[in-house]
DNA sequence: ATCCTCCCCTAC
DNA sequence: TAAGGTAGGGGAGGAT
């Protein structure tokens, strides 16, 4: 509770405090003296949408009856409230908690808690997680917080502060806020259905709220991140945790004597959970454990061995091309089992994420079909994934070692390299010492186990990780590394897997003795030279790689290769947009720009059937991968989607042939040390720069200063002001209206065209297609014809040039949200000129384009200014004083959007949004005696956490 | 030589 | 039914 002045928190101060305080206190005063029974003790309602009895009702009689009452949506809200909702937004949900308002009126009638099953809205529930939000706060879960150190040390205040701010990937940001009007339309709650296939335009959440390897891949590149804030924030710090630690061991007797004469030594640790989804998952389950357990989608048991399969699929078709096509697989055991008897009749093949130790004697693993497991082990009991388990676990694991160092290699979610040589040298510690206590602490906070290996470089930790697992430690000693290698099977080194393992084996080699006796020639001829080496090395136990802390990412993309099932085209288009959509909003999250795109895509292969054996997976497919060196970087969405629209024109596959498709962004541009000071000005500048290296004359109208002097007339910096009082000023000051207007007209006109039209067809010249190369393999060499026609795009490229130029440059050097902003208050001023303005400036949302305003405030300022707030917060309250709650309603919803979509992990636009929120509908009572209902608040775990 | 594009491979 | 993503390393072969 203490450390929200961090970042520019502290700005928020007052806001955030008034807030709280006035919700505690609304409801401890309400709850208190008036409680009639403790009937709903430990159950939490959120209501969602008219009601009858209404929401306030609702709320009154859940603090008469000691139940909790959510003014909106958290995790750990027990039931949602609702009468009917539309279908869209009950897809997003967990309709397994919506019930009917009666439910709460029929326990009180009958003074008991009622099974609310009967209440249940939806009834054909779906079991689907909540797709990973790796800035959500952590949740208030006991068996987490509970054990946590009681006193916050500093490093702790900036783990929870950062823990906030990681780059995320939420997906579930659309706002739910009930229209004020809103005669509630017919919805038909029961129609309710999942989103099977791409074409439906809730399928990319879906499938991404579902989708395991989504999870585990934004969580890793999270704790990437998360190291090196961490460290960033660190500074020279002490770390406070070292000194309690020596303390307890002192007591303990537990320091090494001899320890201060000892060279120094380096020790790595690789720690990682053991079988982690499912050591997270039987902490709900503690009845199973001991049992052979997997973590599926799959519910298992018989169903699972009698499973529907698609008429037209042939398993044992797709089997044999499988074992064809890729024959090194079938050395390998777990993909040769699963070639085998995956594809048997009618056999679940729904992945194991993960699998315990139990299952694994009987020779089950991870990434295994459940089919197949259940034929080793049937009484295998699968239980569901718990992402948002994983992500507390993995922070609570991340955090507990950041408490003693930073020199952490984040390797995923549930594993890193830690450098131990700085804690044992300050601690004076034996090391295996030191990791019992770290792994007893992990295990403390997360009850999970942990197994973690030491040793004096990667390789051989990971190997004594293996060794240790399950739940325990290995130090492995350097002398004894060769000889232990030499009894490891080749797969079991990092970076060789069914591939190289299947050369290896082809050349005789079968094991890591076998290649240590092999001449490092002879392993650069069967592997390339970087391989060679590497294993040259690594079977002897040798690894030179040095840990790296912060690790600097090189591309981002998006990619779905499951229920790519198109008829035509306009629905593969519809498609594109939304993938271009995903990656750009990736993009932004990182702050980066990109110079390549390419386009992969999965197509299915010509002797694979239509339809697959896995249900809506990809079969057996040929990839493609085209990309395309853009002339300059970019973070703009419609650059991008049109990018991939044409890419995927070039391809020329037909849609219903496609089974997945992949849009990667690479060469990055360099990151940026966000001085967010003012980023108006920078924009200002910018275009002055550009200004200089181009030929073009256009007339330049603000001086770099003019912002400036803005900035010391208007006592407020922010984005806000500066915009508004570039428009008013225009008004009021002919001459800069003119420089103002005349600049913007200039590039208003180059940029409309850009952003409203499409880029102008290329010239006709007949382009050989992608497909056409790959369709007609047997005609050209692949490669000669691609290489034609990276020519031939080249080329068009270049002829494209002029208006490419500015189609790429100027939404980027100047945001078009600000410049339309900007141009229309000045068309308009050309237009109507002027009455003169009185000093009361005119209400923001008068102008249409309010909308790129908000948009524009929020994506530029980190830190949402006071004054702006207060401002909105002002215009809002003008609107509803002027009776114009459709629009407020607009507003709000908006607003909302934005926030959710542009500032998922920024706890001050939250608040700010709260603020605005909470503010308003008190307005809207005063005024109007009623309530907006707003049906899902900013989503956020950290600011829940502030106010419970 | 060195770069680039289009792959393949690996790991979680 | 099922949710087969994502990032990085690196090789082959052509362009420069
Ligand atoms: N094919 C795979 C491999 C892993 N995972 C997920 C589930 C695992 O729990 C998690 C961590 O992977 P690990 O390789 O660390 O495997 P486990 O933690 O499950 O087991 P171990 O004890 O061997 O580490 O990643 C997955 O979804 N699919
Ligand atoms: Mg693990
Ligand atoms: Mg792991
Ligand atoms: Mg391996």
């Amino acid at each position: 509770m203490a450390d929200e002045d961090h970042n520019g928190f502290s700005e928020w101060g007052g806001y955030f405090e008034a807030k709280k305080s006035k919700l505690e206190e609304q409801f401890a005063a309400a709850s208190n003296p008036f409680r009639k029974s403790n009937l709903f003790d430990g159950i939490s309602i959120f209501v969602n949408g008219l009601t009858n009895p209404t929401a306030d009702e609702l709320k009154r009689i859940m603090m008469v009856h000691g139940g909790t009452f959510h003014h909106y949506e958290r995790s750990h809200t027990k039931f949602i409230i609702a009468s009917n909702l539309p279908d869209v937004k009950v897809r997003k949900m967990d309709t397994s908690r919506i019930i009917a308002a009666q439910w709460v009126v029929d326990c009180v009638e009958q003074n008991r808690v009622l099974d609310y099953k009967p209440y249940l809205l939806y009834t054909n529930q779906k079991t689907t997680q909540p797709r990973l939000n790796f800035g959500k706060g952590k949740k208030n879960d006991s068996t987490l917080d509970n054990s946590t150190v009681a006193e916050e040390t500093e490093l702790d205040g900036i783990l929870k502060e950062l823990q906030q701010d990681v780059a995320t990937s939420p997906k579930k940001h659309i706002s739910h806020i009930n229209n004020l009007s809103a005669t509630t339309t017919s919805n038909h709650p029961n129609s309710s259905h999942s989103a099977r296939t791409a074409v439906d335009p809730e399928f990319l959440n879906e499938f991404y709220k579902n989708s395991r390897l989504h999870h585990i891949a934004t969580l890793g590149a999270g704790f990437k991140q998360y190291v090196c804030e961490l460290r960033q924030a660190h500074g020279n710090k002490p770390f406070v945790k070292r000194g309690e630690l020596r303390t307890l061991l002192v007591a303990g007797k537990l320091l090494s004597e001899d320890v201060s004469t000892k060279t120094p030594k380096r020790y790595v640790m690789h720690i990682d959970m053991d079988c982690f989804f499912v050591s997270v998952g039987l902490r709900s389950h503690p009845d199973l454990r001991g049992l052979p357990i997997a973590v599926t989608h799959s519910k298992g048991g018989t169903g699972a061995t009698d499973v529907p399969v698609h008429p037209q699929a042939n398993r044992q078709v797709e089997r044999e091309l499988f074992a064809q096509r890729f024959e090194q697989h079938l050395h390998d055991n777990v993909r040769a089992d699963k070639v085998r008897y995956g594809f048997q009749k009618n056999m679940s093949l729904s992945e194991i994420a993960s699998c315990s130790y139990e299952a694994r004697a009987k020779g089950i693993r991870n990434g295994m079909f459940v089919g197949q497991a259940l034929k080793l082990c049937p009484e295998l009991k699968t239980i569901p994934y718990d992402f948002e388990g994983y992500r507390e676990v993995a922070f609570a694991l991340y955090n507990t070692v950041a408490q003693y160092t930073l020199n952490i290699e984040a390797v995923s979610c549930d594993e890193m390299f830690v450098d131990l040589t700085d804690v044992l040298q300050e601690l004076q510690v034996d090391v295996m010492t030191f990791v019992t206590h770290l792994r007893q602490e992990v295990r403390d906070i997360t009850a999970c186990p942990c197994s973690a290996g030491v040793a004096d470089n990667k390789l051989l930790a990971r190997m004594a990780t293996k060794l240790a697992k399950p739940n325990g430690q290995h130090l492995l000693q350097t002398e004894d590394a060769a000889n232990y290698m030499a009894t490891l099977a080749l797969d079991v080194l990092p970076g060789v897997g069914s591939s190289i393992t299947y050369k290896l084996n082809q050349a005789g080699l079968s094991n890591c003795a076998d290649v240590q006796q092999v001449s490092l020639v002879r392993l650069e001829m069967l592997l390339g030279k970087k391989m060679a080496q590497t294993l040259y090395q690594n079977c002897r136990g040798i690894d030179p790689r040095p840990l790296v802390y912060e690790q600097q990412r090189k591309s981002i993309s998006a990619e779905v290769n499951y229920g790519i099932r198109f008829s035509k085209y306009e629905e593969l288009e519809k498609f594109l947009k939304q993938l271009s959509g995903e990656v750009h909003s990736r993009l932004i999250e990182i702050k980066r720009k990109a110079k390549s795109i390419t386009l992969k895509l999965m197509v299915r292969a010509a002797e694979a059937p239509v339809e697959t054996s896995k249900f809506m997976g990809h079969g057996i497919c040929d990839n493609q991968t085209k990309s395309l060196l853009l002339k300059q970087s970019t973070d703009d969405l419609e650059f991008i989607t049109q990018n991939v629209l044409k890419l995927m024109k070039e391809s020329g596959f037909p849609p219903n042939e496609l089974r997945g498709i992949g849009i990667h962004l690479s060469k990055l541009d360099d990151v940026v040390e966000s001085k967010k000071e003012n980023l108006i000005m920078n924009m200002f500048s910018k275009i002055s720069e550009k200004q200089k290296d181009k030929s073009i004359n256009i007339p330049i109208a603000i001086p770099i200063k003019e912002p400036l002097d803005m900035k010391a007339k208007s006592d407020s910096t922010n984005v806000l002001s500066l915009l508004k009082n570039a428009a008013t000023r225009s008004k009021s000051n002919p001459a800069a209206a003119f420089k103002i207007a005349n600049f913007f007209q200039v590039t208003a006109t180059e940029s409309s065209y850009s952003s409203s039209s499409p880029p102008p067809p290329p010239p006709m010249i007949h382009v050989a297609s992608w497909a056409d190369c790959f369709l007609n393999r047997s005609d050209l060499q692949p490669s000669t014809s691609k290489a034609g026609l990276a020519r031939e795009n080249k080329r068009l490229c270049r002829a494209d040039q002029i208006v490419t130029k500015y189609m790429e440059e100027l939404p980027q050097h100047m945001h078009p949200a600000i410049h339309q902003y900007i141009t229309l208050n000045n068309k308009q001023k050309d237009v109507a000129p002027t009455v003169e303005q009185p000093e009361k400036q005119t209400n923001i949302f008068v102008n249409p384009n309010y909308k790129s305003l908000l948009a524009t405030w929020v994506k530029t300022e980190a830190v949402p200014k006071p004054t702006d707030v207060n401002l909105i917060y002002l215009n809002i309250c003008d609107l509803v004083l002027d009776n114009q709650m459709d629009k407020v309603y607009e507003i709000m919803k908006y607003f909302c959007c934005i926030v959710k979509t542009k500032r998922r992990n920024s706890c001050c636009w939250h608040m700010a949004y709260n603020e605005i929120e909470s503010n308003i509908q008190e307005k809207v009572q005063e005024i109007l005696d009623c309530h907006i209902y707003i049906r899902e608040a900013i989503d956020c775990c950290k600011c829940q956490s502030f106010r419970s």
